[in-house]
DNA sequence: AAGCGAGACAACCGCAACAGA
DNA sequence: ATCTGTTGCGGTTGTCTCGCT
Protein backbone atom coordinates (compact mmCIF):
# COMPACT_ATOMS: atom_id res chain seq x y z
CA UNK A 1 0.00 0.00 0.00
CA UNK A 2 1.59 3.43 -1.24
CA UNK A 3 1.51 6.92 0.89
CA UNK A 4 -1.87 8.73 0.93
CA UNK A 5 -2.63 10.98 -1.44
CA UNK A 6 -2.25 14.72 0.01
CA UNK A 7 -6.08 15.07 -1.49
CA UNK A 8 -9.36 13.67 -3.46
CA UNK A 9 -8.06 13.65 -6.97
CA UNK A 10 -11.81 12.86 -7.95
CA UNK A 11 -12.86 15.98 -6.02
CA UNK A 12 -10.27 18.45 -6.90
CA UNK A 13 -10.13 20.83 -10.61
CA UNK A 14 -6.64 19.98 -11.86
CA UNK A 15 -5.27 21.94 -15.24
CA UNK A 16 -5.21 25.75 -15.63
CA UNK A 17 -6.12 28.49 -12.82
CA UNK A 18 -8.91 30.53 -14.01
CA UNK A 19 -8.91 34.38 -13.45
CA UNK A 20 -11.87 33.50 -10.78
CA UNK A 21 -10.05 31.16 -9.02
CA UNK A 22 -6.98 33.10 -9.18
CA UNK A 23 -9.03 35.86 -7.66
CA UNK A 24 -10.67 33.74 -4.99
CA UNK A 25 -7.29 32.29 -3.84
CA UNK A 26 -5.36 35.83 -3.65
CA UNK A 27 -8.23 37.09 -2.07
CA UNK A 28 -8.62 34.82 0.47
CA UNK A 29 -4.78 35.24 1.49
CA UNK A 30 -4.93 38.31 1.71
CA UNK A 31 -7.94 38.47 4.46
CA UNK A 32 -6.64 35.37 6.11
CA UNK A 33 -2.93 34.45 5.26
CA UNK A 34 -2.33 31.00 4.59
CA UNK A 35 -2.89 29.92 8.07
CA UNK A 36 0.52 27.91 7.49
CA UNK A 37 -1.39 25.04 6.50
CA UNK A 38 -2.06 24.77 2.62
CA UNK A 39 -3.58 21.39 2.72
CA UNK A 40 -6.70 23.23 4.68
CA UNK A 41 -6.90 26.45 2.57
CA UNK A 42 -8.82 25.31 -0.44
CA UNK A 43 -11.42 24.08 1.36
CA UNK A 44 -11.58 27.26 3.65
CA UNK A 45 -11.43 29.36 0.93
CA UNK A 46 -14.10 27.47 -1.18
CA UNK A 47 -11.86 26.16 -3.84
CA UNK A 48 -11.98 22.61 -5.61
CA UNK A 49 -8.59 22.08 -5.77
CA UNK A 50 -5.37 20.70 -4.13
CA UNK A 51 -3.79 22.49 -1.43
CA UNK A 52 -0.80 21.80 -3.59
CA UNK A 53 -1.80 23.22 -6.45
CA UNK A 54 -2.86 26.60 -4.43
CA UNK A 55 0.82 26.43 -2.68
CA UNK A 56 2.26 26.51 -6.13
CA UNK A 57 0.10 29.20 -7.89
CA UNK A 58 0.68 31.40 -4.75
CA UNK A 59 4.24 31.12 -4.86
CA UNK A 60 4.99 31.00 -8.90
CA UNK A 61 2.32 34.06 -10.21
CA UNK A 62 0.03 35.51 -7.35
CA UNK A 63 2.10 36.23 -4.59
CA UNK A 64 2.86 40.29 -4.95
CA UNK A 65 6.45 40.67 -5.04
CA UNK A 66 6.11 38.19 -8.32
CA UNK A 67 8.67 39.52 -10.83
CA UNK A 68 7.29 39.18 -14.72
CA UNK A 69 9.00 39.84 -17.46
CA UNK A 70 12.04 38.48 -19.26
CA UNK A 71 15.47 38.14 -17.64
CA UNK A 72 18.21 40.80 -18.00
CA UNK A 73 21.75 39.57 -19.09
CA UNK A 74 22.56 40.18 -15.22
CA UNK A 75 20.04 37.84 -14.04
CA UNK A 76 21.35 35.54 -16.56
CA UNK A 77 25.37 35.47 -15.16
CA UNK A 78 23.98 35.02 -12.12
CA UNK A 79 21.92 31.60 -12.73
CA UNK A 80 24.53 30.93 -15.10
CA UNK A 81 27.67 31.24 -11.95
CA UNK A 82 25.10 29.57 -9.73
CA UNK A 83 23.97 26.77 -11.81
CA UNK A 84 27.88 26.33 -12.24
CA UNK A 85 28.86 26.26 -8.61
CA UNK A 86 25.86 24.38 -6.93
CA UNK A 87 24.15 22.72 -9.53
CA UNK A 88 20.19 22.57 -10.33
CA UNK A 89 19.27 23.81 -6.79
CA UNK A 90 16.78 26.10 -8.41
CA UNK A 91 15.48 26.98 -5.27
CA UNK A 92 19.02 28.59 -3.91
CA UNK A 93 19.54 30.24 -8.04
CA UNK A 94 16.25 31.85 -7.32
CA UNK A 95 16.46 33.10 -3.60
CA UNK A 96 19.14 35.43 -5.18
CA UNK A 97 16.61 36.73 -7.60
CA UNK A 98 14.19 39.06 -6.31
CA UNK A 99 11.03 38.43 -7.77
CA UNK A 100 11.71 35.17 -9.72
CA UNK A 101 10.61 31.69 -8.27
CA UNK A 102 12.29 28.08 -9.09
CA UNK A 103 9.75 27.60 -11.81
CA UNK A 104 10.88 30.71 -13.44
CA UNK A 105 14.52 29.82 -13.15
CA UNK A 106 13.72 26.13 -13.72
CA UNK A 107 11.76 26.68 -17.10
CA UNK A 108 14.33 29.69 -18.05
CA UNK A 109 17.79 27.77 -18.00
CA UNK A 110 15.64 24.54 -19.74
CA UNK A 111 14.62 26.77 -22.25
CA UNK A 112 16.23 29.07 -22.93
CA UNK A 113 19.60 29.58 -21.48
CA UNK A 114 20.66 26.26 -21.86
CA UNK A 115 20.55 26.70 -25.23
CA UNK A 116 22.24 30.06 -25.71
CA UNK A 117 25.27 28.35 -24.08
CA UNK A 118 25.19 25.70 -25.95
CA UNK A 119 25.02 27.83 -28.77
CA UNK A 120 27.58 29.80 -27.18
CA UNK A 121 30.00 26.62 -27.01
CA UNK A 122 29.94 27.06 -23.55
CA UNK A 123 28.26 23.54 -23.26
CA UNK A 124 28.79 20.89 -24.83
CA UNK A 125 25.84 19.42 -26.54
CA UNK A 126 26.39 15.91 -26.21
CA UNK A 127 29.18 13.63 -24.41
CA UNK A 128 29.72 11.49 -21.63
CA UNK A 129 28.54 12.18 -18.05
CA UNK A 130 31.53 13.09 -16.02
CA UNK A 131 31.23 14.58 -12.12
CA UNK A 132 33.19 16.61 -10.10
CA UNK A 133 33.73 18.28 -6.82
CA UNK A 134 34.64 21.30 -4.59
CA UNK A 135 37.42 20.33 -2.00
CA UNK A 136 35.63 22.20 0.98
CA UNK A 137 39.33 22.47 2.76
CA UNK A 138 41.65 23.76 -0.19
CA UNK A 139 45.31 22.90 0.16
CA UNK A 140 47.22 25.87 -0.17
CA UNK A 141 49.96 23.62 -2.56
CA UNK A 142 47.47 21.25 -4.00
CA UNK A 143 48.27 17.64 -4.58
CA UNK A 144 46.63 14.85 -5.82
CA UNK A 145 44.74 12.65 -2.86
CA UNK A 146 45.12 9.35 -2.87
CA UNK A 147 42.64 8.58 -0.97
CA UNK A 148 39.04 9.89 -1.68
CA UNK A 149 37.29 8.35 0.64
CA UNK A 150 36.26 11.98 1.98
CA UNK A 151 34.83 12.81 -0.77
CA UNK A 152 31.25 12.27 0.74
CA UNK A 153 32.35 15.88 2.54
CA UNK A 154 33.00 17.38 -0.88
CA UNK A 155 30.45 19.79 -2.76
CA UNK A 156 29.24 18.26 -5.63
CA UNK A 157 29.30 20.16 -8.65
CA UNK A 158 26.56 19.59 -11.26
CA UNK A 159 26.62 16.36 -13.25
CA UNK A 160 27.38 17.77 -17.22
CA UNK A 161 27.76 16.33 -19.84
CA UNK A 162 31.41 16.68 -21.70
CA UNK A 163 33.12 15.48 -24.97
CA UNK A 164 36.08 13.69 -22.73
CA UNK A 165 38.98 14.60 -24.37
CA UNK A 166 38.00 18.46 -24.74
CA UNK A 167 37.74 18.27 -20.60
CA UNK A 168 40.04 16.46 -19.91
CA UNK A 169 43.04 18.05 -22.44
CA UNK A 170 43.35 21.99 -21.12
CA UNK A 171 44.92 24.48 -23.77
CA UNK A 172 48.57 24.67 -23.45
CA UNK A 173 48.82 27.70 -21.91
CA UNK A 174 46.54 26.39 -18.90
CA UNK A 175 47.38 24.86 -15.99
CA UNK A 176 47.43 20.85 -15.94
CA UNK A 177 44.79 19.18 -14.51
CA UNK A 178 45.78 15.87 -12.73
CA UNK A 179 43.22 13.12 -12.89
CA UNK A 180 42.53 10.48 -10.45
CA UNK A 181 40.55 7.70 -10.51
CA UNK A 182 38.08 6.66 -8.16
CA UNK A 183 37.23 3.20 -6.33
CA UNK A 184 37.37 3.68 -2.87
CA UNK A 185 34.50 6.65 -2.79
CA UNK A 186 32.39 4.75 -5.25
CA UNK A 187 32.78 1.67 -3.11
CA UNK A 188 31.92 3.50 -0.28
CA UNK A 189 28.72 4.23 -2.05
CA UNK A 190 29.57 7.81 -3.17
CA UNK A 191 29.09 8.92 -6.52
CA UNK A 192 32.32 9.97 -7.75
CA UNK A 193 33.88 9.06 -10.82
CA UNK A 194 36.89 11.55 -11.85
CA UNK A 195 38.07 14.59 -9.59
CA UNK A 196 40.82 17.01 -10.59
CA UNK A 197 43.66 19.71 -9.17
CA UNK A 198 44.97 22.21 -10.47
CA UNK A 199 48.77 22.23 -9.86
CA UNK A 200 48.66 26.58 -10.50
CA UNK A 201 46.46 29.22 -9.08
CA UNK A 202 46.78 31.21 -11.77
CA UNK A 203 42.94 32.16 -12.04
CA UNK A 204 42.33 32.67 -7.87
CA UNK A 205 41.65 36.61 -8.92
CA UNK A 206 39.29 36.19 -11.22
CA UNK A 207 35.40 36.96 -10.71
CA UNK A 208 32.23 34.96 -11.28
CA UNK A 209 31.68 37.17 -14.35
CA UNK A 210 34.98 36.23 -15.29
CA UNK A 211 34.97 32.77 -14.75
CA UNK A 212 31.90 32.98 -17.34
CA UNK A 213 34.40 34.11 -19.74
CA UNK A 214 36.56 31.46 -19.53
CA UNK A 215 36.08 27.89 -21.01
CA UNK A 216 34.10 25.52 -19.40
CA UNK A 217 36.31 22.70 -18.38
CA UNK A 218 38.24 25.89 -17.22
CA UNK A 219 35.78 27.07 -14.92
CA UNK A 220 36.10 23.51 -13.04
CA UNK A 221 39.31 23.74 -12.81
CA UNK A 222 39.55 27.12 -11.02
CA UNK A 223 36.40 26.23 -8.88
CA UNK A 224 38.64 23.59 -7.53
CA UNK A 225 40.87 25.96 -5.75
CA UNK A 226 38.45 28.31 -4.61
CA UNK A 227 35.87 26.70 -2.36
CA UNK A 228 35.15 30.10 -1.14
CA UNK A 229 33.18 30.58 -4.37
CA UNK A 230 30.62 28.12 -3.36
CA UNK A 231 30.73 29.80 0.65
CA UNK A 232 29.76 33.15 -0.68
CA UNK A 233 26.84 31.19 -2.47
CA UNK A 234 25.55 29.45 0.55
CA UNK A 235 25.77 32.54 2.69
CA UNK A 236 24.10 34.56 0.32
CA UNK A 237 20.87 32.30 0.30
CA UNK A 238 20.27 31.52 3.89
C1' DA B 1 -7.67 28.73 -43.60
C1' DA B 2 -6.06 24.43 -41.72
C1' DG B 3 -2.59 21.44 -40.01
C1' DC B 4 1.62 20.71 -37.89
C1' DG B 5 5.67 21.27 -35.02
C1' DA B 6 8.54 23.77 -31.89
C1' DG B 7 9.06 26.66 -28.10
C1' DA B 8 7.56 28.67 -23.78
C1' DC B 9 5.28 28.48 -19.75
C1' DA B 10 2.17 26.42 -16.25
C1' DA B 11 1.04 22.75 -13.51
C1' DC B 12 1.51 18.12 -11.65
C1' DC B 13 3.94 14.22 -9.47
C1' DG B 14 6.70 11.80 -6.34
C1' DC B 15 10.01 11.95 -2.99
C1' DA B 16 12.67 13.72 0.93
C1' DA B 17 12.88 16.61 4.78
C1' DC B 18 10.83 18.48 8.58
C1' DA B 19 7.80 19.31 12.61
C1' DG B 20 4.78 17.98 15.99
C1' DA B 21 2.22 14.49 18.50
C1' DA C 1 12.13 6.62 18.92
C1' DT C 2 8.39 6.31 15.89
C1' DC C 3 4.54 7.74 13.29
C1' DT C 4 1.83 10.98 10.66
C1' DG C 5 0.77 15.09 8.28
C1' DT C 6 2.65 18.92 5.79
C1' DT C 7 5.89 21.49 3.12
C1' DG C 8 9.48 22.21 -0.23
C1' DC C 9 11.94 20.75 -4.04
C1' DG C 10 13.37 19.10 -8.65
C1' DG C 11 12.01 16.49 -12.57
C1' DT C 12 8.57 15.79 -15.80
C1' DT C 13 4.43 16.39 -18.34
C1' DG C 14 0.60 19.06 -20.17
C1' DT C 15 -1.21 22.98 -22.49
C1' DC C 16 -1.09 27.01 -25.04
C1' DT C 17 0.73 30.07 -28.58
C1' DC C 18 2.96 31.22 -32.61
C1' DG C 19 5.18 30.66 -36.91
C1' DC C 20 5.73 27.98 -40.95
C1' DT C 21 4.03 25.23 -44.78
Amino acid sequence: MGRAPCCDKANVKRGPWSPEEDAILKGYIDTHGTGGNWISLPQKAGLRRCGKSCRLRWLNYLRPDIKLGGFTEEEDSIICSLYFSIGSRWSVIASNLPGRTDNDVKNYWNTRLKKKLVAGGRIPATGTTTTAYINPNPNPNPTPDPDLSTASTWTHLPHQSFSEPNFLGPGSSLPSLIEVSDSSSSAAGVNTELSWWTTEESYSGLSIDDLLDLDFRIMYEILSNRSFSFDQVISSSI
